[in-house]
DNA sequence: TTATTGTTGCGACCCAGTCGCAAGAAGCGT
DNA sequence: ACGCTTCTTGCGACTGGGTCGCAACAATAA
């Protein structure tokens, strides 16, 4: 649940403006969810959402604009470790990456940032040529409260 | 490409035997076919591969085996960053993990061990009290070949 | 305002993965 | 070698995430 705290509403749509993208009232809608959202949303839940403030909102403008959003590398899509199914979350790409862990057991997301994590990411790069665009570190186990 | 070399064979087979775990036909084919792969396969590939050893093994077994073997920890679910398509890889599980790169222009998959991951696994486990069973550190973007 | 170009909703579709069930095989004890 | 029990399998039907082609439509630039 501690998902970052939202900075400027309408940060994305601001984003996307200056790339010369085009702003829609679907776009809006959805880009206003992902904004506000107070923990990680799969397609689904976007569209729910998205469609309390345009009803008309359809399935694949959410697909299309979650993938035009990554590409553009301003949201992550992360796997939380398939403890829900298989489907896919979403999150705004935050200033530094944050390593996300699953509960195995109770499911609760925990988030983390790390220097280390910077560091390995460096490393990478220098050591392999590497030019990274996007990384996903995901954990699976049990927390604290958990573990015995 | 750089899959791990193959240790001796029929080892996974053994580690099932081991836990008590029933062997069968389909079981061994699948088996075989994971411990001999030099590449990446997803559910449908060593589908094929099975059949190849036994050609009646079903689509459903090969999923339930795989869920058997992840969780037994025998074998690790990866994504490859959706490089081709939205589904999953299996690969036998290392002694150390590595992390996989994918190259977002030619798809390659490049992998790499790490002290400092090691190291960014040790810290997460102690700073969050968090025991870790599974991790993945996927990364995307540009290998050397394919950045300018 | 209009032309252009990008975006949408819709419906059909594809494919990965799941499930219930009846038949079949593993392994154990005898 | 034989049953018995229990687990596993194949099958077919199904679910649900995600995609695609297309005609209608809306956002910007001129």
């Amino acid at each position: 649940m501690p998902l970052p705290k939202t900075e400027i509403p309408g940060r994305l749509q601001m984003q996307l403006a200056e790339r010369g993208i085009r702003l829609t009232e679907p776009r809006r809608a959805i880009l206003s969810v992902i904004e506000t959202a107070t923990k990680h949303l799969d397609a689904s839940q976007i569209l729910r959402k998205a469609r309390a403030v345009d009803n008309s909102v359809d399935r694949s403008t959410v697909y299309r604009t979650l993938d035009l959003l990554k590409r553009q590398g301003l949201i992550d899509e992360l796997d939380l470790m398939h403890v829900n199914g298989e489907g896919h979350y979403y999150e705004r790409r935050q200033e530094h990456d944050h390593i996300h862990m699953a509960c195995l057991r109770c499911g609760k997301i925990t988030e983390f940032v790390s220097k280390t994590f910077e560091a390995l990411k460096k490393q990478l790069e220098k050591d392999c040529s590497f030019h990274i665009l996007v990384s996903r570190l995901e954990v699976g186990g049990y927390c604290s409260a958990c573990r015995r």
